[in-house]
DNA sequence: TCGGCAATTGCCGA
DNA sequence: TCGGCAATTGCCGA
């Protein structure tokens, strides 16, 4: 029986089953998971599948510890996954130190490593001191010289292995011009800056997660390497301009190093980039769920750096490069309605990478969002990880674009909780960005920014300030810009400066929502406004809120809130999720205004143990206001309020129509009211006629994600919990979720 | 000649090599010889016995063909068999190269290369030949053997293998020292990034400078692989401590980890210490005059571990290391008022990076005041790139020593333009930071704190505070941290927890500036108010100020700024810098309350050229308002205000006294003043007595500093700017403040 | 954490 | 140069 299973997923005989991998890049039959070429220590040791990952295996990363690989020649000999990738990367920047340094220092005796860094046959190529030379230039023909490294030079590269015997993993010796090593260094570089974190804070602190760290770490330590090559271009460039003279040429000797990172990000696009239909799909949910709470993106613009990168993906290699990173073949546009010159011609506004990182993370979201929906297409982590290791050439200086990438991590971060969770450093840094960029003030008609720039500069301050003030608001903390530091107006709705260009239709979707989006902006004024007449802190300067008005201030805000829905509502038509989400920051309005803003008011109320240990922040107590605070809206005020945000997560739930694009205002909800129901429960009162227990599964559920969120990973506590008890049938989106 | 050439290198007889080595050493019968691991890509493709002897194996050589091995992971990868001991030692030789000739150049900083790169292990192993042989890590035992890893089988079949089916190899899963190139990668990792850094965004953009960029690059990067081995050890701990018991010891998988890094810590702090009486020094100039303004540290505490510091330095390498890097003869201290403890124990509640990352900064800034008073005994540069190159293991987490960090490094962005010099982003960071903490809050007798932790998480909280009100108000933007929103009081001024304690007199002198310090909060408050009451942009909500009441609301002010003065003034006795500086806030903030608040109400001025191109920011037209409104002010109503400011500036340049404490409000202030006059100047009017070149060449200086600092390197231009022209025999000092 | 077997690879021998 | 099988390794599943 057990053989029986065990020999049933290979239907075939293994040759043929071979063979057929090979050409059934189309045909989706259920992959069997291929085994690796070499699994890891760690993994030998344990008998588990080993992914092979660089520069650690899936299940030493989730351990977080090194992966170390097995030395195939001599078994004592342990390496770190990975490090010959990174050895590469520092042979090339040590000899470039010494090249740039010392120039007449002979380093290249004995050795092509220079060479063999881009080349295709990268490492292979250095050959240790005291023997003899060597192979391959750079770009794809090896010149096998005496010592050459493949036996059959040409051939073999471009005809499927002829060789004999078909063995299952032959083709793989095939030459293969795929990726430079630049490349993989970065990557292998990006993954292994986190091996080494190392924090050791005292026992009392909050958990960033590993991001913040490296934040810091590099936010400085590049110092003193000084900036990019695009820079130094830059600077170059603008000093000829300056005085004296110099030809119309990028500086030549940094023009190569542009090069190559260049060209190693279009090889990185190439892999990672998906189908063009494929990735139209997912940027279609994106623009769906995501982009109507947070339209920060210019969808024509977007899709028009989309069609440049697949160009990118494209072009061939000689095809030179524009001072920005995008081939010469890419004709200029704008962008988010900024045109930008340099030397008197028209260039693209955005640099190849900033739209790289743009539209990878924006597939992740929608890898994500498919995922929710259990449509398992792409896996979001790819794009995510592809994003991320370009951060380092993207978040250089402040731009709108950049800023616009930074927003896109925060949305990342809401609906992806295992991603990087610091949205609230997120948020001031987002804040920080767009005050330098000024975009907190109206330009109107200044002339300086053309309609649809002036549109984007509000789109994106309103994106900033909501979501400063939702995760404002669900932390429990102060807001970030104050109402009477800027007067952007709310966005107009349009779509462009010209209303004769041809936008495609998915382009002029981009506004479709912006009613409804603008609403949301609204709200975000009336959390605003509530949190400044309610929640201000008696203050020195004697400016507190007079608590005997409270309930007529109450009041007031309320009815505007109403008229707030009112006129909101018709903004959703004909897309019920939207419906719902309008609800959910109406009824969360509510519960932020009607409760209690000292804790000395609260009744005690008997909860279930989980309950009080609520996670320490800032200003734990006022998240726990805002808990109980709910719990008493519940039993007085407020019923009717109460169930229906109830009714609607289930709602949303269970139709699944939900895209989590409200993540944490969701998790707040859901939280605070299954606290509410467990305490009711657990004072013998029934209510909303749901039965009992699915209810103290949610709080346990949500529960843990609340707790884990503010300290370590989400996704492996999530795992735990789910599969630890008390929750066997409830489909795993919704846990997610 | 190649050929021979080609087979000279294979210094060992094929038989002493790994495949006799290996099998034998427990049956003596006569073995059929032994697979190899991997064999090479050439004998798999003839499907012949590959001996795998490295660097070539046997028919390879015999062929005089490069022996190429298939990468583990990625089959399309082929590496040069032994590149990993060759790159090894490559590396070894460039860094060699680099510490003799460039011995300046730091190849070390971000990591731990050193220390790996002679640790026990197996990639180090490789000698080539020629080479030293290498040794012995300061973990100690030194096995400088010259070409393998000694196999010694029967020590780590020793150690038990209890596991069941014995595999072939498992005994390379023998605990084995492990180690790993780990730090090798994370080094040339770091390293890497600086390598690739790449900005290349639209010209319409604020540089950061080079830090920013990496900010990014890794938040992000890290969050695949988790936290640093402390995070895991604490986990590792909490979770033995949540349940299944475990033993007391630090989970030994990381312990070796942790135990490196601490390690290379103590290696940096050998080098890059100074002595100790130097340290004192620098420090007494830090806590001289930078502290009085920023009071963020704690003297007696940082004292404490300047001495535990300097005990890292000296204590023997084999002392055992506490789970926060400190050697275990530290004894347990407080920090800031905090003591911690750790199963029980009491332990020290700062770890060992954030310490020596303190002590760095500190000195630094120390470093860089002396040599603003010419004593160049000190490379400021070497401290700040020692302090930076801890940043990772600094900035991982948030606690109150952590802002302390990030507080360190705003004053000497302050003090030292050319270090990092995104003070608004790291201010912004420093504020989320700290509500994070919950600083904003008061948690007097809440008997959470002690009353000395609670103090310095008051003086902590109001040097965020006050520090982003001084960046708001130069750089004419929104204040971050609203007035209503926190409700901390005024630190007392208090020094310790117990009367009775000893301290020495160094630390008693913490707070004996204290009363100045609570000054310059308050005054920070008075600038709120000041940017509340007449900034408030007409925000939707109606609240904007009402212009009528315009001259009473300022004359109010005005009295109570007066009243600050006379109440102020007596803190700074003694010391006159103080009573300088005292100055210098009054008149500014007198500047802020007079200037215009509309640019239509500004009358025109004939400006010379300079003037005009005032640098763009968010809100350039806020800031072109501060600049003109002065000129005004000295036109009119505070002529005298506006020529104290003067004196009180040159006084303060010429006497030197002047430690550089609040550079950028000194700017500010000096530009606005030397535009006045040059405005004056241009309309015929003298003023001030002085001559007027003077003040342009300052207009000059201070313009170009202003400008530059918000895009590039403010150094290399003030550089360019003090040779150019007409600023001659100024001394550097003064350009450089 | 392994027993156990399938997949993969080394390489004999014709 | 392979057919072919033994050795080795990956990793399922209990």
């Amino acid at each position: 029986m057990d053989e029986e299973v065990g020999a049933a997923p290979s239907p075939l005989p293994p040759e043929t089953s071979g063979a057929i991998q090979r050409g059934d890049s189309t045909s989706a039959g259920p992959k069997k998971a291929k085994k690796v070429r070499s699994a890891c220590e760690r993994c030998r040791q344990r008998r588990i599948k080993c992914d092979g990952q660089v520069p650690a295996c899936g299940n030493c990363s989730k351990a977080v510890v090194l992966c170390v690989d097995v030395d195939g020649h001599d078994a004592d000999k342990r390496i770190a996954r990975g490090y010959t990738a990174s050895a590469t990367s520092r042979i090339a920047w040590l000899e470039d130190i010494i090249r740039t340094q010392l120039p007449h220092f002979n380093i290249d005796d004995g050795s092509f490593f220079a060479a063999t860094t881009h080349s295709d046959i990268p490492i292979s190529s250095y050959i240790p001191p005291g023997q003899s030379p060597v192979l391959s230039g750079p770009l794809g023909e090896n010149q096998g010289e005496s010592v050459s490294v493949s036996t059959e030079p040409t051939q073999s590269s471009s005809i499927s292995d002829p060789r004999g015997r078909k063995r299952p993993l032959s083709n793989l010796y095939a030459p293969a011009n795929r990726e430079t090593s630049v490349e993989q260094d970065t990557r292998s570089v990006a993954l292994d800056l986190g091996l080494l974190s190392l924090n050791a804070e005292s026992r009392q602190v909050h958990y960033l997660g590993s991001s913040s760290g490296s934040l810091f770490a590099s936010l400085l330590q590049t110092r003193t390497r000084g900036g990019s090559p695009f820079e130094e271009v830059m600077r170059d460039a603008s000093e000829a301009h300056d005085g004296q003279g110099g030809d119309n040429q990028i500086g030549s000797s940094h023009a190569e190093e542009v090069r190559k990172v260049v060209q190693s990000l279009y090889e990185q696009l190439r892999k990672d980039l998906p189908s063009r239909s494929d990735c139209n799909n997912l940027l279609r949910q994106f623009f769906q769920y995501t982009h109507p709470n947070h339209p920060f993106l210019h969808r024509p613009s977007f899709e028009t750096i989309v069609d440049a990168l697949y160009q990118c993906v494209s072009c061939p290699v000689e095809t030179p490069i524009q001072y920005n990173g995008w081939p010469s073949t890419v004709q200029p546009f704008a962008y988010n309605g900024e045109e930008h010159t340099y030397r008197g011609n028209r260039v693209i506004p955005i640099s190849a990478h900033v739209a790289a990182f743009q539209l990878l993370v924006a597939l992740s979201i929608g890898a994500t969002l498919q995922i929710r929906k259990k449509k398992y297409s792409h896996s979001p982590g790819t794009f995510f990880n592809s994003a991320i290791s370009l951060s380092k050439n993207v978040f250089g200086s402040i731009s709108i674009p950049v800023l616009q990438s930074v927003l896109l991590l925060i949305v990342h971060s809401l609906i992806d909780p295992d991603g990087c969770n610091n949205v609230w450093t997120l948020t001031h840094i987002a804040m920080a960005h767009g005050i330098d960029l000024g975009i907190h003030r109206e330009v109107g008609n200044s002339g300086k920014f053309s309609i649809l720039a002036a549109e984007m500069r509000r789109r994106i301050f309103f994106c900033v300030y909501s979501l400063d003030r939702s995760i404002s608001t669900i932390q429990g903390r102060p807001l970030g810009i104050g109402d009477d530091t800027f007067d952007v107006d709310l966005p107009l709705g349009i779509l462009t400066d010209d209303p004769n260009s041809t936008i495609s239709s998915a382009g002029r979707a981009d506004t479709a929502s912006m009613p409804f989006s603008i609403q949301i902006f609204k709200m975000a004024q009336h959390i605003s406004r509530i949190k400044f007449e309610l929640y201000r802190l008696p203050s020195r300067a004697g400016r507190a809120p007079t608590l005997s008005s409270l309930p007529e201030k109450q009041l007031q805000i309320r009815q505007e809130l109403d008229k707030w829905l009112a006129e909101a509502f018709p903004t959703t038509v004909g897309d019920q999720s939207l419906s719902v989400k309008l609800k959910i920051h109406y009824h969360g309005a509510i519960c932020l205004l009607y409760q209690p803003r000292k804790p000395s008011s609260i009744p005690t109320i008997k909860l279930s143990r989980p309950v009080l240990k609520v996670p320490y922040s800032g200003c734990g107590y006022m998240r726990l206001c805002m808990i109980l605070g709910t719990c008493i809206i519940v039993g007085g005020r407020c019923k009717t309020c109460s169930s229906q945000v109830l009714q609607s997560c289930t709602a949303y739930q269970f139709r699944r129509q939900y895209a989590g694009q409200c993540l944490y205002l969701l998790w707040h909800g859901i939280f605070v009211l299954a606290l509410i129901c467990s305490a009711q429960v657990a004072n013998g009162g029934p209510e909303f006629g749901m039965p009992g227990p699915v209810w103290s599964d949610w709080l346990v559920i949500h529960w843990s994600c609340l707790r884990r969120k503010r300290d370590l990973g989400l996704t492996a506590s999530l795992k735990r919990a789910s599969q630890a008890k008390s929750i066997p049938s409830r489909p795993t989106t919704l846990i997610r979720l």
